[in-house]
Order: structure tokens, then C-alpha cells, then sequence
DNA sequence: TTGCGTGCAAAGGTTTTGCATGGCA
DNA sequence: TGCCATGCAAAACCTTTGCACGCAA
């Protein structure tokens, strides 16, 4: 947890994921991408290199689906994505960046009456968006693809 | 999915969940608790057990962290309760159960102004609990059993 | 008897870990 | 030169699946 280097993987990962931060990721995606673009890496460099920047705060980590992994997305400059909280789609696998009073008082609400501090920055709010919600044929489970997948 | 027998196997499973319906109990606690009360019950059992149950709205099932795997709770009659949040102390790691009234506004203000539809099952508040916020004595790793149920 | 339920083991997938090597600063 | 990062493979983990047998109705 020092200092840290940067190394040619790491500048490929974090490019590779700036350049697709309007979907998520999921770390298979990241390992296929590489190998398909002549990168060299292992799968434990993805993994680790993940959660680095998650530490960081430049990506996020989400879990859309239980069995399908968990998925990452570029949120940019960490210190921009601190102060709202995220609705994240499940469907189409947006990200909405909600900033909105009614949250505020949320998280005012769950410190005075239960103790706890919110940590929105951490916090990642799961359902499905309008659109997916609208355009849903009701089917069980929908692929995450067939749907509005932005970009 | 048709006709449905009663086994003793299920209902061992249906059981021990109401007799917890106050903690989160994952498919392991299941297995755990059956080979230690001399109840033969294959892992497979368990799953395709707990998968039924939710089917039929008896149980509900959490996904709370990726690692730890899907929490499963009795809830008993199935359109009882729907706002069930769940939220996570990154400290201690304690998994605290939360129903509230002000919880459910935020699912409706969050559908009725954003036109988002929440999960409540999948989506986790982090933050840091009241004991960690006063004693800033970092435990390591609080089990879901010690669940403050609050209301 | 019928056919759903069960147990066992193997397979499936994602993620982690150990250890020697490689590479940034 | 120090250390961190990497790669490879094996391991860990949760969950699902295949198949023969068991058991409720």
C-alpha cells in the first residue's frame, strides 16, 4: 500500500476501461480483451490491478449478477463521484449519477436514527432504470446485452 | 414445477430459517447446521431447496457480498415485506437488518422521481456502524449473526 | 406405482494465493 | 538496488448438474 509503479498493464487496464466507462466491465471482459489485442497478462494481474484502482477510487466494482461476477466501470476523477450516490441498472447495466435532496436526507436519517454513517461514496443503489423497465418483455432473466446497453 | 412433496429434508430447511427469521443465513450456515444435527442433507438439496422457497415468496434471498455468497431469510407470508435494506459497517463488517418506514419512501421518491425501480435485495448501504464510529476499534470479522434488527 | 426429491461426486465459474521472476524508480 | 508488480498454476469458493436411488402420495 505504498508507493506504486506504473507499469504498462496497468496504463492498458485503465485505458481500456476509460474507453468503455459508459458500460461495465467484467473482469473476463478485461482478460479477453487483452489476450485479443496481443497484451500480455495474467488473470491474477487483472484481479489485482481491479481492486487497486478501486482502492483508488477511479473505477467502481459492482455486483449486477451473482453468477455472472462482478463488474467494473471508470468513474473518473475520485474525488467528483463522492458526494452523490449511484443507481445502478441491472438491465442495461447504466449508471446514474444521482445527486438529489431526498438522499441527503436519507443518509441524515439513517445517522440520527440509527447510528450509522453512510458512506455514499461506497453505496451503489440496485433496480432497473426506465427505459429497461418500460422496454422489459417480463422475461425471467433477461441477458444484460439485449438490452439498452449503452454503446 | 408441478405437484410438491413434503420431505423431511424440507422441511428441516424451512425450520431452521423461521427460527432465525431474524438473522441472514447463508446456503453453508444450512449445511453446517444440518451435519451437526445429524441430519443427512447433501449440499445439492440445500440449494435446490432454498431456490423453491424463493420461488414460492416463503424466503428471500440477499446478495450482499460477492465472496461470501446469497443470504436467505424467512419472511413468511410472501407480499409481507418488501423494503428490507441492508446495511454494511466496512469496519467490523457487521450486516445490520433495516426496515423502516423512511426506507420505503426513499424506494417510491426514487420510482416516482427518477423513474428507478430499487431492489431492495440487492442493494447494500456501506457505512460505518454506531460502535465504530465511538470506538474506533477495528474487529476484524463480525459474522451476519450479530444482526441488529432495527424496528 | 409414479415421478418428484435426494445424495454423491464431478463439473462449472469466478476469484484468490504462493512463489519465483520481471521491471519500475 | 530495492520493492513492487507480474505470471503461472494451483487452490479456494460457491453453486450447479448428471445420474441412480429413495421416498411421498
Amino acid at each position: 500500500m505504498k508507493n506504486e509503479y506504473t507499469t504498462k498493464q496497468r496504463t492498458a487496464i485503465l485505458d481500456f476501461l476509460r474507453e468503455n466507462a459508459d458500460r461495465h466491465v467484467k473482469a473476463s471482459d478485461v482478460v479477453n480483451y487483452m489476450r485479443e489485442s496481443g497484451i500480455k497478462m495474467g488473470t491474477a494481474t487483472v484481479y489485482r490491478t481491479l481492486e487497486k484502482f478501486c482502492d483508488e477510487g477511479l473505477i467502481r466494482k459492482f455486483i449486477v449478477d451473482e453468477h455472472t461476477g462482478a463488474c467494473y466501470q471508470f468513474v473518473g476523477t475520485p474525488a467528483a463521484c463522492h458526494s452523490h450516490f449511484h443507481l445502478k441498472c441491472t438491465e442495461c447495466g447504466k449508471l446514474i449519477h444521482l445527486s438529489c435532496e431526498f438522499l441527503e436526507n436519507m443518509e441524515k436519517h439513517i445517522y440520527d436514527e440509527h447510528g450509522f454513517t453512510v458512506s455514499s461514496a461506497k453505496t451503489v443503489i440496485y433496480g432497473v432504470c426506465a427505459e429497461c423497465s418500460h422496454t422489459q418483455v417480463k422475461k425471467e432473466h433477461a441477458d444484460a446485452s439485449s438490452c439498452c446497453h449503452a454503446k
